[in-house]
DNA sequence: CCCTCCAATGCAACCGGTTGCATTCATCAT
DNA sequence: ATGATGAATGCAACCGGTTGCATTGGAGGG
């Protein structure tokens, strides 16, 4: 087998304790006996057991990442690996390690989760999305085990960490952008209304043109039934014959570059962005102006917030925010768009 | 704290190695004492701790997973999550974890790695690229600790174990199409000399026309710097003015991409198919013909390969071939390409 | 010189399972 | 009746750390 503490406690002439008070930065060591037992570990390559920390300590320094089936498109996005790239990273940062687990449906999703807790294999958990009415959620409060979600909770679920974006300010920021450069018929594209980032999308749409005066003029307003290309051009031809828009804000990219192939095709031009940063938004032309939602980040404060939390960081919100950027490209670029670019 | 193995011993009168025993179904225990134990479990809601039953069997029933760092497009495309969604599912059906670990290079991988295995946080590691002269493979070799590579690694790596499609058959079987539509002077088009996917690929190529009794013509061989969309763009006009193709083979779909986009742009109408069967080449515009490499059966055999290996399972050959498939679509299509569709 | 006190370190129990060996007891052949 | 046999189960050591409490020894005060 390997080296255990022993071993080097022998070659340092101490106790198995002494060593491990090493390990830990007691202070009650001295600079001598310090100096030795490290001596000692160096020689014979010492490297503490996991899983007998674990048992001592009663902690796994291991979180659990559940990541739901693969419905639709959800892979082919890179927001699942970036967010991932993030935790892991400042995961190991903080000396904690990273689990994960895939499922194909919520009821495995459930089981595997309560074999993560209840074998004490984590000591907390994250969630990659939000969902409404969510099993995990509810076993996990049930189990008072530390947890963060990537998206806003249900207010029932008290105990939750959770990281997102504010979908409110980014498109009223994006609005804002629209109305700065002289548009006043801004059409908003959305998806399905039962998920929280429509609605929020929505309504930072509107705060914006209230804010500046524009009057709210509802038949500007479109729902698609999905996330999809598809989705956005089924709806274009109704877009551009009925509302006389001057520019749009989809509230996803693949919606605004279904909406964007449909103007193409009739030779309109007007302004268009859309949400997510994606590929494909940024090597079509007219490259599209999108909002960055920043995947990695999300990743990172999800992890920050949990270890926080479990290492008795009190005084820490429960959520944290973040910020988006808005990136800006021809799309939206009035040069470009009128071919004087 | 939760239920012990001692809580359901006392409950069920007996001692808690009768329980162990139960837990692993030793035929020694009777009948009735298996049923008074399992009642007991039941009532208390027990279940192992996965630490103490790790330092215990001296096996932590855990898979390390290294993540190369995101040089270029690596996570743009679905390849890693799809590979690891095999992994993880295949592990799960077996009774294994897997730990995942990004790195920011090389030399931290390494550093990450020898955390995993040296602390026996791992039973044993995957690693998802084979790269040339790689540290953490010779360490691995180094430590005695069993891994699988997704690629085929150097020789002088006598004991990893690997997972890769048959880049040469896959090739072969490309150009076998082509031919059997009548072609005979199809370009192969590659990406940089020193990746052995572009050898097999190349080596697949010149088999399958030898084969069919086509002279061999290198001015019909192209290698591109890169993987890039712009790289393939960039040898097309090369490629057209020069060989007199009537069809391109491409190791590549982001490679075929390019090249398909500069014949758009010059009219140029010729058959073209490509490799990994992208999002993106099977929504564009002729969707195109590609190789489907399966990333996600990639992974799965590499679990099950790996796991074997745990379980002591001899007499599995050290490696596991993943058939491709070719999905034919309208780029390679006579008939849509001639406009008759 | 003796007692007190504190710094430095050791002892041993404990974390929660696993497993080789001993023990018990019923069965069976002699 | 008696020892051999074997099935069923218990005992206790062990895996490799951590930690509360006891112990040791030297310094300092009376």
């Amino acid at each position: 087998m390997s080296v255990t503490i022993k071993d080097v406690a022998r070659k340092a002439g101490v106790a198995p304790s002494t060593v491990s008070r090493v390990i830990h930065g007691n202070p009650k060591i001295s600079e001598e006996t310090q100096e030795r037992v490290r001596q000692a570990m160096g020689v014979l390559g010492y490297h503490p057991n996991a899983a007998a920390r674990s048992l001592a300590r009663g902690r796994s320094y291991t979180l659990g990442l559940m990541i739901p089936n693969s419905e639709d498109d959800l892979f082919v996005k890179p927001f699942f690996i970036m967010a991932m790239r993030g935790l892991s990273i400042e995961a190991q940062r903080r000396g904690y390690n990273i689990m994960f687990s895939f499922s194909s449906g919520e009821e495995e999703e459930v089981s595997l989760l309560k074999r993560f807790v209840r074998t004490n294999v984590v000591d907390g958990v994250i969630l990659m999305t939000s969902r409404r009415d969510d099993k995990c959620m509810a076993f996990l409060e049930e189990k008072n085990c530390p947890y963060v979600v990537i998206g806003r909770p249900e207010s029932r679920f008290l105990h939750a960490l959770w990281v997102d974006n504010d979908n409110v300010r980014a498109m009223y920021n994006l609005v804002a952008y629209f109305l700065k450069a002289g548009r006043r018929r801004i059409a908003f594209l959305g998806g399905p209304a039962d998920f929280s980032v429509t609605r929020d999308r929505l309504r930072g749409y509107r705060d914006a043109l209230k804010a500046h005066g524009v009057e709210r003029d509802d038949s500007l307003v479109f729902l698609a039934p999905g996330f999809q290309e598809r989705d956005g051009y089924a709806l274009a031809g109704k877009i551009l014959s009925g509302a006389m828009a001057d520019a749009i804000a989809a509230a996803d990219d693949f919606l605004a570059l279904g909406m964007a192939s449909y103007m193409e095709e009739r030779g309109t031009i007007l302004p268009i962005a859309g949400f997510n940063n994606t590929m494909k938004g940024s090597v079509i032309r007219p490259r599209l102006t999108s909002v960055d939602i920043q995947p990695e980040l999300l990743g990172t404060r999800a992890a920050e917030l949990l270890i926080g939390h479990l290492e008795g960081e009190d005084s820490l919100p429960p959520y944290s925010i973040v910020e988006t950027i808005l990136m800006e490209r021809e799309s939206t670029d009035p040069d470009f768009l009128s071919g004087n670019s």
